[in-house]
DNA sequence: TTGACAATTGAATAGTTGTTCAACTATAAT
DNA sequence: ATTATAGTTGAACAACTATTCAATTGTCAA
């Protein structure tokens, strides 16, 4: 009952844990919606665009200039950051600027790095 | 001055602001530490496991169970989180109990579920 | 010491993903 | 209208990564 040896290559050892921790388990769409959301946020690129526009609001060539990139390489992952709801814009004639979407990306990003700046061991 | 078109093909539209950004840029690797960071949290299977270990202490067979995965999968992924101080682990006998590295790790990962359920637009 | 089991490891494979390149759209200026 | 520039897009390639499989280690019990 605790066993669902389908592709599982072993026995359960701790049934009880096992149960009561199934009994709270998110649907399964969930985790995988929380893991896209970090995956986003997994790349040096991503990362130091996010970085960036925590800084200040920036179009997409002053982002290439900053980052010693192509114009065409920032914007497909301005792309992945926008789907995920992780930047907005705004368009001023030819010029897109972009920005965190909200305060709650901007706070685990900030969190991320503290982490980071932390555990230098 | 700005400009460093090695790489970029395009010119800066917003000099000041690249020039003050660039300014306060930490170093190359801190930014790249970060984004391993969360690319570690960035995959589903881990995701799952961080889920579990946030609810209980876990040996790899009750993971394998509990995710209907082979044992040998789930020490790989768990390999990634020892590397990256996510979670750590206890020898008891021929069992090896898993949990969350801290509570600064506990936090980020709550944080990020919490924004998922929020973000259901 | 022998067998059983929890866990780890390395190599191989299949799937995913980031950057480049070229072509394209849209807006602004001459 | 024409030209120049900001930005986007799709296809292709190279690099990376998650899972599988088989073999191995370490611990316990008989």
């Amino acid at each position: 009952m605790v066993k669902n040896a389908i592709f599982c290559d072993c026995d359960v050892i701790h049934g009880d844990i096992v149960d009561s921790v199934r009994e709270k388990m998110p649907e399964e769409g969930e985790l995988y919606d929380l893991a896209d959301f970090f995956k986003v946020l997994g790349d040096s690129t991503r990362a130091k665009i996010m970085w960036a526009l925590d800084e200040s609001e920036m179009c997409v060539c002053d982002l290439a200039v900053l980052l010693n990139m192509t114009k065409s390489a920032i914007s497909h992952q301005l792309r992945s950051l926008k789907q995920t709801n992780l930047v907005k814009y705004r368009k001023e004639g030819k010029v897109v600027y972009y920005s965190l979407a909200d305060s709650h990306v901007k706070d685990i990003f900030e969190k991320g790095l503290e982490h980071i700046r932390e555990s230098i061991r």
